[in-house]
DNA sequence: AGCACA
């Protein structure tokens, strides 16, 4: 519903993001946060007026993406919820790959914006016309794949780590978990060898953290499974 | 609010 009638694109589209935040570090947060929904190809976000405050997360899969619009919908991120609908139109980074990048097309529709554009300007009339739409025709509540997918939980600033080798200290883990931003402590259960909890501040830092340990190995049997702890 | 590919 809140995707509009909009069809599935493995491109998700984000909106109502904080502009304060510099363009590398939402990049970098957003890898952070959606990565846990599957291999991410690209991301673009621009600070130019008309697109500050959006960003694109391109997906090698639709169904990574459709996760992504439900499970982070709303989603408070840098004080504000995020608004996630699909992309209306390919990535160029998905036409490259697919060998159906037109650039000769694409600079026409460069064109054609500028020209709208400024068409714009020369009407401003008081009252323009009235853009009404229909609510267009009664989509289904759902894209057509029913995605049954394994859930992932809900952001958490606790990590959850499993697959820890037997003789793991918290010392060990502390070593390896401080050197992310917000970190504030492990905790061990003496009787549940192999498991360990990783709190953060807050849940952006701590999918950071998740996102550049996930598959650390501390011995190579034993690469670290992690997810964010069940609230 | 805003759908791009610096």
């Amino acid at each position: 519903m809140l995707t509009g009638d909009i069809p599935p694109n493995q491109t998700i589209y984000i909106k109502n993001l904080n502009e304060k935040v510099k363009k590398e570090e939402l990049k970098r947060s957003l890898y952070a946060l959606f990565s846990q929904y599957g291999r991410i190809l690209d991301i673009v976000a621009l600070k130019t007026t008309k697109l500050r405050g959006q960003a694109w997360v391109v997906f090698s899969e639709v169904t990574a993406a459709s996760n992504a619009v439900r499970q982070m919908q709303n989603f408070p991120f840098y004080d504000k919820p995020m608004r996630i609908q699909y992309a209306k139109s390919k990535s160029d980074c998905i036409a490259r790959a697919e060998g159906t990048y037109d650039k000769k097309k694409k600079q026409e529709e460069k064109a054609e914006r500028k020209r709208r554009v400024e068409e714009a300007q020369q009407n401003a009339t008081p009252n323009g016309p009235r853009a009404e739409s229909n609510g267009g025709p009664a989509a289904s509540s759902r894209p057509g794949r029913p995605s049954a997918q394994e859930a992932v939980a809900d952001p958490n600033n606790i990590l959850f780590i499993q697959n820890l080798p037997y003789e793991t200290t918290s010392m060990m883990l502390d070593v390896l978990f401080k050197q992310y931003p917000g970190f504030r402590e492990v905790r061990m259960i003496e009787a549940k060898p192999g498991i360990a909890f990783v709190e953060f501040e807050d849940d952006i830092q701590s999918s950071v953290a998740m996102q550049a340990l996930q598959g650390f190995k501390i011995t190579p049997q034993n690469p670290m499974a992690i997810s964010y702890a069940k609230k």
